[in-house]
RNA sequence: GGCCCGUUCGUCUAGUUGGCCUAGGACGCUGCCCUCUCAAGGCAGAAAUCAGCGGUUCGAAUCCGCUACGGGCUACCA
């Protein structure tokens, strides 16, 4: 059996978005399950287009998500030479044929075939000059492209991987520019000589290419290679029901990244939009989707991304991250401070998180003293500043003797002098939680005065009975 | 207009060799439990007459046809 070797082949006129990253997942699941290679390959012929900075930002984002790819990637602009051999090749043979026409023709003549309600496609005017005619106009310094000559009758029959199979009339394909005027191949070509010169045996890439498919039979047939096969993958919407690739906000892989994903969960969340393991489970690892990856499991109709459901995948990979390892990550976007300082208060959020940002915040109060009380219930209903300011003080001198700082030993001590003041303990937790943390939502309050240590709670319980508004009824 | 593709809960989907589907799971949503806040977790629930219509069949989400709707392509873009 032929080695399997694929590969993601985007053009460089922007980032790696959502909808980009699982073509090349999907690539990826089944090169490295067949045992095969994954290839990248940058598909720079529209000088227009082109974005610079585009190919790194793709590179960074597929770095990100963990799909490395095997060889060096093939940018299509630096091999010119190599596409007008092989078009020449074509036109050598009478499969292509030089095309004269101008652009103002063409769109004179698909204005008429508009007006008639016709099909719009090339009339093939200068398929009937003579080659030798041809050649000599191009000698002349006449600008031309190349067209493949598609057969003008007859049927071209596509067995794809996703879509089934899929028969065109020839009649009704076009013949194409296989050769642009300024040299550069258009993706037709470009393609059928890059794939070829790859040895890839599988094309995975989006249905947009389903209906140029027949053509690229036949130009692999007019070639005299073997066609690879091909797998046509479902378009992803935005939420909005637009495909991705054509939406301006359509975000950047690397913005997840920034807004504190894990790549775990965005490669386990674009897995699933358009295929599924045909088992109930929705959580995998990226070694188990190579090993459960089935192309007959592709969904053959569009999928919205919906991100609700990403944010529910970050929570799960977050929690069955290692405590150190979260650490590490979260460490990433807190400059100023250390792993070492992060892993005993990660017990206290893993649980909590659904993004490594939300951490941030949530760790805000270990490493800054709160600035200001204003706003914040530090008086429960029904109290008053007295009463607050008392219970406070009753607090501070019923921890301050304490010569064991653990929640074990801090729990009943509070519970108790809750009672003693005649407080429902919830209450009186919320007023040390705004007390020491300045927040009203916070990871659990007990936990966090031992990891702050007695020092710092009876210095903030301090200011705190001191911010409180004596005018508070 | 032409050529293709698609259509199961709001969303991702299971279902592919017709009966085990009075359509299963997950996200989200609602309620309850747990509980020092918020989460997490547990339990329960609402939610798809399988786009519609007509066939085939003892029996269809699963096969066939038509219709509707959605989408893609129709560039010297990829």
């Amino acid at each position: 059996m032929p080695e399997v070797r694929d590969r993601y082949a985007p053009s460089p006129t922007g980032a790696l978005h959502l909808g980009g990253a699982r073509t090349a997942l999907f690539n990826y699941l089944f090169a490295r399950q067949q045992r095969g290679q994954f290839l990248l390959r940058i598909e720079d012929t529209d000088r227009v287009r082109f974005k610079e900075g585009s190919q790194a930002l793709i590179e960074e984002g597929l770095q990100w998500l963990g799909l490395s790819w095997d060889e060096p990637p093939i940018v299509q602009s630096t091999r010119k030479p190599i596409y007008q051999q092989a078009a020449e090749g074509l036109l050598a043979s009478g499969a292509a044929y030089r095309c004269f026409c101008t652009p103002e023709r063409l769109n004179e003549m698909r204005a008429d075939q508009r007006a008639r309600k016709e099909p719009e496609r090339y009339d093939r005017r200068c398929r009937a000059i003579p080659p030798e005619e041809a050649q000599r106009r191009a000698d002349a310094g006449e600008r031309f492209v190349i067209r493949q000559a598609i057969p003008l009758d007859g049927t071209t029959t596509l067995h794809d991987l996703v879509m089934g199979t899929v028969t065109f009339q020839n009649a009704s394909l076009d013949d194409h520019v296989l050769l642009k005027s300024d040299g550069y191949p258009t993706y037709h070509l470009a393609f059928a000589v890059d794939d070829h010169e790859s040895r890839i045996s599988h094309v995975i890439r989006g249905d947009g290419w389903l209906p140029s498919a027949p053509k690229h039979l036949l130009l692999f047939e007019a070639f005299h290679w073997d066609a690879p096969a091909f797998a046509h993958l479902p378009l992803v919407l935005g939420a909005d029901k637009k495909p991705l690739a054509k939406r301006h906000g359509a975000k950047d892989v690397l913005e997840y990244r920034e807004a504190g994903y894990l790549p775990e969960a965005v490669v386990n969340f674009i897995a699933f939009l358009g295929w599924s393991p045909g088992t109930t489970e929705d959580i995998l690892t990226m070694d188990q989707l190579i090993e459960q990856f089935r192309s007959d499991k592709i969904q053959s109709s569009p999928a919205i991304a919906n991100l609700e459901r990403l944010d529910w995948l970050n929570g799960q990979f977050i929690r069955r991250l290692a405590p150190d390892e979260l650490a590490r990550r979260i460490a990433e976007g807190m400059p100023g401070v250390s792993v070492d300082a992060l892993i005993p208060l990660i017990p206290l959020i893993q649980e909590r998180l659904r993004t490594l940002n939300e951490a941030h915040e949530m760790l805000q109060f270990f490493f800054e003293d709160p600035t200001s009380y204003a706003g914040k219930p530090l008086v429960p209903k029904g109290r008053d500043a007295v009463q607050t300011v008392d219970a406070l003080a009753r607090v501070r001198s019923a921890i301050s003797p304490l010569t064991e700082w653990t929640v074990g030993v801090l729990e009943p001590v509070l519970r108790s002098t809750a009672e003693q003041i005649g407080w429902p303990a919830k209450d009186l937790f919320m007023t040390l939680r705004v007390a020491i943390t300045g927040r009203t939502v916070t990871p659990p309050l007990i936990e966090s005065m031992g990891r702050l240590g007695k020092a710092r709670v009876l210095e903030r319980l301090t200011r705190a009975a001191a911010a409180v508004d004596p005018t508070s009824a």
